[in-house]
DNA sequence: TCCGGTTCCGTTTTT
DNA sequence: CGGAACCGGA
């Protein structure tokens, strides 16, 4: 027996001990989950598992990291070979590996969500459609929705349904935007996000050897936060234990909080289904937070009607109530936390980095981060802008993707005329209409430019000066370590130069991020743990890196991030601000039912990241798109059972109450959310909703039963205003609406 | 081709 | 408000 069980209570020792066949553990927040992970793999290891034969699958990287980093302390350097990771890195380093298979160069590009927009623009451009109907972000939404559902370019424009749906959104285009952004991606070499998981699930599916080889190799297989896997990961797992069957899949239903990006809580719900013989275990013991907070996150999230059963439970201290504060201002909000934590330090004893405030969207710390200077108390703000998004770190990495895959289409156009060196848009078209008629990449036309007639002589020169440039980056770039090719690059480009020459505050900040840059790469090429130190490694490094991963744990200061950012983590003192209706629970996001669910189980998770207290803020004025808004106490104040509650005003809720729940004062917005499938009842009938008239009951076959307050517009324009009891005020447009009249 | 000024528009979460 | 897109002059 190692002493590690005997750290474990009997639930976590026996998710520990139990190795063989399927499993599933049931993490309530705060119940050692990690802990129970990390000994799990030791454990394996120890037993005599070789670690090259385990998977782990995380969600970020920080926490692989953590986790191998725990490991090494139980299990010493046996578990070095674990294979450890997101789903995005672990396949894009499977897919590199067998990148030929699937007719792509191991040298491909990942693209990021601008890469992926900015070649969608392109694309509408070509087709001359308007940016207006054809929103990217939209575009790559429904792109991003086929995708991870196996539907292909060819089934998406073949399939009826979806036809329907296109055209009745008014943008019947998008079947063809698919097919052509898949072509490009193809020549380009790129992938983006959803690419590293669909061509891996293909890799699998026309490969049986290739699969028999992952197989054979991930005998034992963990995935972590399972309830924000979706429908395509899911498969690719299934797929890689159908084996050997020893899959561990741990998660917490409750904290499911990206279904907007695929995550399919069903997964975790219907686990068993596919592996009848499972084994589940559940960790309820909470032994984070005080009985206070855990009572108070209970009560919230039993309001949700999809879950699994179980009871979350604390031997620790009941301790603090929850304190509610109500400012008159966002300014206010931001002074009175600042304020708040300045006390609670003297107080308690306490080091900056205690404290944590948790906010719904990014745009909200800068109220917080003026307060916290104020009081000169040091913070750090996750999230935002990532580092390696900024404009200038983009056009630098723009040289270094292209000097690593010429093909990359994307990094073509950023780096063709940045510095500018009189090659302009005109040039870039026309290089882009040859390419395409004949089939070849940017990067092949603008090497080749010479031969190319439709060029005046002074184009060509400057595009073959800069061609050549690269290709000797390209040629040097394997015998060369990554920090001197990438020196030379930021040099030889006119890059730094030009970044040097702007001497105004923003320029000189430009200038440092890209010397930062550039000594991360120095600091890769001069690690010693780092076998291979090319470029290309490097930026394969980087590009899944988000904010999150680069974040230093060892400075003392306050952390500022998104409630989404914050899942994992702890603090012993964590402020929720921004509470009002319509920003939490965002009124972007509340277009059904689950919706509403899905941020009630956001605020499950700020509310169970602290350890010792929790601090609970709104303001009724808000200034916001330029403007001062009113806001009220979100709903969600008001579901924690009032017991646990440090309320200095009654709550409001009974007023509200009267007349419907969940009012919201002012009206809403249409939401332009992107097309969601609809699903067809036969009971629902479309459209004919002719007679409707003001004060109707009437049941919409995904918002719920409503109530008419106008109707304005006529013919295929006519809209009526509804009360929804489940979700609030929306507008439907009738042409579209699929619901029935009740009275 | 480039740069500066102006207008317009959207407002969420992220690998 | 702040960023993107657009337009017009150099």
């Amino acid at each position: 027996m190692t002493d590690y069980l005997a750290e474990l209570n009997e639930a976590q020792r026996q998710a520990v001990e139990n190795i063989e066949g399927p499993m599933m553990v049931v993490a309530g927040a705060g119940s050692g989950k990690t802990r129970m992970l990390t000994y799990r793999i030791a454990h394996l290891v120890n037993l005599g598992i070789d670690s090259f034969n385990i998977l782990a699958l995380t969600f970020t990287n920080k926490a692989a990291k953590e986790m191998r980093h725990r490991i090494e302390k139980v299990a010493g350097s046996d578990a070095r070979n674990v294979w450890m990771g997101t789903f995005h890195s672990i396949f894009s380093r499977i897919l590199r590996i067998e990148a030929a298979k699937i007719g792509y160069p191991p040298n491909f590009t990942i693209y990021d969500t601008e890469d992926s927009k900015s070649l969608i623009k392109t694309i509408l451009k070509e087709l001359n459609l308007t940016t207006d109907t054809y929103k990217p972000s939209n575009v790559l939404g429904r792109i991003s929705l086929a995708k991870n559902n196996f539907i292909t370019p060819a089934q998406y424009n073949n399939n009826p349904e979806i036809q329907a749906d296109d055209i009745a959104a008014g943008k019947p285009k998008i079947g063809l935007i698919f097919s052509e952004y898949v072509k490009r991606c193809f020549t380009a070499g790129a992938m983006d996000f959803d690419d590293l998981l669909l061509k891996t699930y293909q890799l699998f599916n026309e490969h049986p050897d290739s699969l028999n080889k992952y197989q054979q190799k991930f005998k034992f297989i963990l995935v972590d936060e399972y309830q924000d896997t979706n429908h395509l990961q899911y498969l690719i797992i299934k797929k890689l234990a159908a084996a050997n069957r020893n899959i561990c899949v741990v998660g917490d239903d409750a904290q499911s909080i990206y279904a907007f990006r695929g995550a399919n809580i069903q997964n975790i719900l219907n686990f068993e289904k596919d592996y009848p013989e499972l084994k589940v275990y559940k960790l309820e013991q909470n032994y984070r937070s005080t009985g206070t907070i855990v009572d108070a996150a209970s009560s919230v999230i039993k309001k949700n009607k999809n879950q699994l059963e179980k009871n979350i439970w604390t031997s620790n201290e009941a301790g603090n109530k929850i304190r509610v504060f109500k400012a008159l201002s966002d300014n206010e909000e931001g002074s009175f936390v600042a304020h708040s934590i300045f006390e609670e330090k003297m107080k308690e004893k306490l080091n900056n980095r205690d404290f944590a405030i948790l906010y719904r969207t990014n745009s909200q710390s800068r109220a917080f981060e003026e307060a916290l200077r104020k009081l000169n108390i040091d913070y750090i703000i996750i999230g935002g802008l990532s580092f390696y998004q900024r404009k200038e770190i983009k056009d630098m990495l723009a040289y270094f993707r292209l000097t690593i895959n010429p093909k990359d289409e994307e990094a073509f156009k950023r780096a063709i005329n940045y510095p500018a060196r009189g090659i302009g848009d005109t040039t870039v078209d026309k290089i882009a209409i040859a390419a395409k008629e004949e089939g070849k990449s940017l990067w092949e036309v603008a090497y080749h430019i010479q031969d190319y007639q439709q060029f005046d002589s002074r184009v060509k020169r400057a595009v073959s000066d800069w061609a050549n440039m690269i290709y000797r980056f390209h040629l040097s770039m394997e015998d060369r370590n990554a920090y001197e090719l990438a020196y030379d690059m930021a040099k030889s480009s006119g890059l730094l130069k030009h970044l040097n020459e702007d001497k105004t505050i923003e320029g000189i900040g430009r200038s440092e991020n890209v010397q930062e840059l550039l000594s991360g790469i120095k600091e890769f090429s001069e690690n010693p743990e780092i076998e291979e130190k090319h470029l290309g490694i490097f930026i394969q490094e980087i590009a899944l890196l988000t904010d999150a991963d680069k974040k230093d744990g060892g400075d003392d200061k306050v952390t500022m991030m998104t409630i989404h950012q914050a899942k994992g983590l702890e603090y012993p003192y964590v402020y929720i601000v921004g509470l009002e209706e319509n920003l939490f629970p965002s009124q972007m996001s509340l277009h059904s039912r689950e919706d509403l669910e899905e941020e009630r189980r956001l605020f499950y998770v700020a509310l169970t990241r602290a350890r010792q207290k929790v601090f609970l803020t709104y303001a009724i004025t808000r200034f916001r798109w330029g403007q001062m808004v009113n806001g009220e106490a979100s709903r969600f104040i008001d579901e924690i059972n009032p017991v646990y509650l440090d309320y200095p005003v009654a709550p409001v809720r009974e007023e509200r109450d009267a007349n419907f729940p969940y009012v919201s004062p002012r009206p809403v917005k249409p939401a332009n959310a992107p097309p969601v499938k609809v699903v067809l009842d036969p009971n629902f009938m479309a459209g004919d909703v002719s007679s409707l008239q003001n004060g109707m009951e009437v049941e919409h076959n995904r918002f719920g039963r409503g109530k008419v307050l106008q109707i304005e517009g006529n013919g295929d324009d006519k809209k009526a205003t509804i009360f929804f009891q489940e979700i609030g005020q929306k507008q439907i447009l009738l042409k579209y609406a699929k619901m029935k009249i009740l009275q």
